[in-house]
DNA sequence: GCGACAG
DNA sequence: ATCTTGTCGC
C-alpha cells in the first residue's frame, strides 16, 4: 500500500496549541481550516481491527473521560480497552463538540498501542455545518478512517426512514447530503451516520450496519459507552495539576 | 430578528 | 454529557 511501508501520518501535530483556541470564534476559524483536509472517498484497507471512541464527565465537568475500545471486527469481541482522564478545557457548545472531548479522546487511542484499521466516534463527521463534526476532526488529526455516529440530530433536514432495520434515508444540509438517516432498529428512533474521514458515506452505512448487534446502537460504540462509564464518580479529589500535556490518568489496559 | 443546537 | 423512579415490553 504505502510506498514507505508505514500508514499515513497526520498531516498536523494534534498537539500543537494553535489547534486548541479557548474562545468559539478562534475554534470555528480552526474548523474552517480544516474541513479543508477531510477527505471523504474511501480510502481504507481490510477491516481488521474495530476501535470506538466515548466521552463522558465527572459531576462537576472538571474532567473529561474518554475510552477507547478494540474490536475484533470479525466477532465484535473486545481485544483491549483504554480509559484516560484531562482536564476539561472548553465548554460545550453545540457544532465545536470536538474542542471539548478530541484532545481525551485522541490521548485515549493512543493509549491503546495498537492502530485501528477503522474508528468509530461517538458524534457526528460531516453532518456539521462546517462539514468537521469531531468524527471527521478525529480523523484529520490521527490520520486514521473514521465514522461518525450520532444519536440525534445537529443540523440538517430528512424525511423519516421507514420503519424496518437497515432503511435509511438521506440527511440533508444547504442542498447537500451530509449524512444517513439509519434505522437500526425495528421502530426505534434513527442513528445519523456520517463520513469522518477516509470512509465514503455509502462505505460509512455498510459498515456500520455490519457492526450492529441486537441493540440500536453498532457494538463497538456500546462497548465504548460501557468502558467511558467506569470511571471514577464524583468531583475530583485535589488530583495534582498536569501542566506539560500530561495524560492525566489512565487505567483498563488490557495486552495481549 | 428568531429558532435550533452532537455530547 | 449528567441529574433521576418507576414502568412497559420482549
Amino acid at each position: 500500500m504505502d510506498l514507505d511501508g508505514h500508514h499515513d501520518a497526520p498531516v498536523l501535530d494534534p498537539m500543537a496549541s494553535e489547534l486548541w483556541p479557548t474562545d468559539p470564534a478562534a475554534a470555528r476559524a480552526v474548523q474552517e481550516r480544516l474541513r479543508g483536509l477531510v477527505e471523504r472517498d474511501d480510502r481504507f484497507g481490510p477491516v481488521h481491527r474495530v476501535a470506538a471512541l466515548d466521552a463522558h464527565y465527572a459531576a462537576d465537568n472538571s474532567v473529561t473521560w474518554a475510552a477507547a475500545v478494540l474490536l475484533d471486527a470479525a466477532d465484535m469481541t473486545l481485544l483491549r480497552s483504554a480509559l484516560v482522564c484531562k482536564p476539561t478545557r472548553f465548554p460545550y457548545v453545540p457544532g465545536l463538540l470536538s474542542f471539548r472531548e478530541v484532545p481525551a479522546m485522541l490521548d485515549s487511542l493512543a493509549m491503546l498501542g495498537e492502530r485501528p484499521d477503522l474508528v468509530v466516534v461517538d458524534g457526528h463527521g460531516t453532518a456539521h455545518p462546517r462539514r468537521l463534526g469531531i468524527a471527521s476532526h478525529v480523523g484529520v488529526l490521527s490520520g486514521l478512517p473514521t465514522i461518525g455516529v450520532g444519536k440525534s440530530l445537529l443540523c440538517g433536514r430528512f424525511v423519516p426512514p421507514g420503519p424496518t432495520r437497515g432503511d435509511q434515508s438521506p440527511l440533508i444540509h444547504r442542498h447537500e447530503v451530509v449524512g444517513t438517516v439509519l434505522r437500526t432498529r425495528d421502530g426505534i428512533s434513527p442513528v445519523f451516520v456520517s463520513t469522518g474521514h477516509r470512509v465514503s458515506q455509502e462505505s460509512a452505512v455498510r459498515l456500520i450496519l455490519g457492526m450492529l448487534g441486537r441493540y440500536r446502537l453498532p457494538e463497538p460504540t456500546r462497548i465504548a459507552d460501557a468502558v467511558s462509564r467506569m470511571h471514577p464518580p464524583g468531583p475530583k479529589a485535589p488530583q495534582a495539576e498536569r501542566t506539560a500535556g500530561g495524560t492525566g490518568r489512565s487505567a483498563l489496559s488490557q495486552s495481549d
